[in-house]
RNA sequence: GACCCCGUCGUCUAGCCUGGUCCAGGACAAGAGCUUUUCAAGCUCUCGACACGGGUUCAAAUCCCGUCGGGGUCACCA
């Protein structure tokens, strides 16, 4: 049985990096039907953070890595300290008291030899131990160090395959030793490349948001980041990009993931994110949207119109990135004091258009039936009477009715505002009924 | 600095293991155009890469060596 670990420390949030480790382990757990364990290392009582652990575990749930087993480092003192006996016992380390320190520290003589790691993604790759030197194994305050822990706990959780983050390649020769020092078998080894930032180095704050949290703020649906995570290192083969979690788990092989690191890219990651907005059932987006529009007070906390909602959600679907974006660009069905852009304004409203839009006024009023397509032939017509070019008259309309120079087709958003507020709206702009 | 990893369009990648079908394919971005209504949707087109040098070979993006470049690690942090 295939048993793999993800081991975040709770001292921040779950960023980029560490989901696209949980991904690709709870990924393959998937798809060999093993285990995922999630393992909490928080020995470090100074810098964990309970809040942080609720915050990484909220963020795995919502992005669907669902774990089989929990642990927490900080229960299993005990057992770093019997294992670090038994090498002190056994002559393979030895007690050290620092300067400064109380208490003493164990540590393991690091044997000189050369030592070859077989990693899964990298192939063989060779290490000189006589350039490291001895490793602590419990601080002098009784703690245990990361290396030791996680030899330990990966041996006793039976962890076959660590699938980990490039920057513990270094790491591996030294917990390669104590597995060899402690009769332990020596698990697999796939080292993940990093994701980098824009500017090169490593993903960071000054490059953008790295917390999970923050990309679920800014409205990215949950799918759509992880199947943009998906692509960082890994293609499912035959130009897909695009791809069901399931249909991923389908395909999904650690052997196959990249050598190199990748650059997060958010234009792409928006452009995924469309991909999964347009084609979203858009009830389910309704109800990801209704907490949205009731933060902004643009709906009350009941007695809305669900269905009118979800026909506004209908018409702006195709072109969401986020869905902040309809918060942002739907406005205007929502609220009583309309927000006009300046250069919106300047543009297409510096003229005097009252006679314009009195007498498509006139027309919506003379309408057998208020629906898009009579509301665009009467329109035609106007256009055709004054004998102006459609555009002429469409933009000016436009912003008067949204704020905006850009959004849905004009004869849907005057259909969905209805024929009040259209006309209140363009009244506004006729001089003397100001 | 030492050690380790990596190097295909600006970015993510396919191809590399099993040399020829690759004057290198796809996607994002960018640019141009179409959609007698915008774009932030859709469609069409364009631009654009095998880091460099040597070697092996009839033949190299693919194999070997070197150089250069990028990254990571060198804690009683994890």
């Amino acid at each position: 049985m295939i048993r793999v670990r993800f081991a975040p420390s709770p001292t921040g949030n779950l960023h980029i990096g560490g989901a696209r480790t949980a991904l690709f382990n709870w990924l393959y757990a998937r798809a060999k039907s093993g285990k995922f364990i999630l393992r909490i290392e928080d020995t470090d009582s100074v810098r964990s953070k309970q809040e942080f652990v609720e915050e990484i575990l909220n963020s795995l749930s919502w992005l669907g890595f669902n774990w089989d087993e929990i642990y927490y480092q900080s229960k299993r003192f005990d057992i770093y300290n019997e294992y670090a006996h038994k090498l002190l016992n056994e002559g393979k380390a030895y007690q050290e008291k620092a300067i400064g320190k109380s208490g003493e520290a164990i540590i393991f003589k690091v044997p000189q030899q050369k030592i070859k790691i077989q990693d899964l993604i990298r192939g063989g790759i060779e290490f000189d131990t006589a350039l490291i030197k001895d490793q602590v194994l419990i601080k002098s305050d009784g703690t245990p160090t990361y290396n030791f822990a996680c030899v330990v706990d990966d041996a006793a959780m039976q962890i076959t395959h660590v699938i980990r983050g490039d920057d513990h390649i270094s790491n591996t020769p030294k917990q390669a030793l104590l597995y060899e020092a402690l009769g332990f078998t020596v698990p697999e080894f796939a080292h993940l490349p990093l994701i980098m930032g824009i500017e090169g180095g490593r993903l960071s704050k000054r490059t953008g948001a790295t917390a999970i949290s923050d990309y679920r703020k800014m409205g990215y649906l949950a799918p759509a980041l992880v199947n943009y995570l998906l692509l960082l290192s890994w293609a499912p083969g035959n130009n897909v990009e695009v791809i069901d979690i399931n249909e991923a788990i389908k395909l999904f092989d650690v052997t196959q993931v990249n050598r190199t690191s990748a650059t997060f890219d958010l234009k792409k990651l928006d452009w995924i994110s469309n991909q999964y907005l347009k084609n979203a059932d858009p009830e389910k987006l309704l109800e990801e949207l209704l907490p949205l529009l009731k933060a902004k007070k643009y709906i009350g906390e009941d007695g809305f119109d669900r269905d009118y909602i979800l026909k506004l959600v209908k018409l702006f679907q195709a072109r969401l990135a986020h869905l902040n974006d309809f918060v942002d660009w739907a406005d205007f069905f929502f609220v009583q004091e309309l927000k006009i852009s300046p250069e919106a304004e300047k543009k297409f409203l510096a003229q005097d258009l009252s006679g314009e839009f009195r007498l498509f006024i006139e027309k919506l009023d003379k309408l057998g039936k208020f629906d898009i397509l009579s509301i665009e032939e009467g329109f035609r017509e106007l256009v055709k009477e004054l004998n102006i070019e459609s555009k002429a008259l469409i933009h000016p309309i436009r912003v008067a009715l949204t704020g905006k120079t850009i959004g849905p087709g004009l004869f849907e958003v005057i259909y969905y505002l209805g024929k009040d507020r259209t006309k209140e709206r363009l009244s506004h702009w006729i001089k003397g009924e100001r």
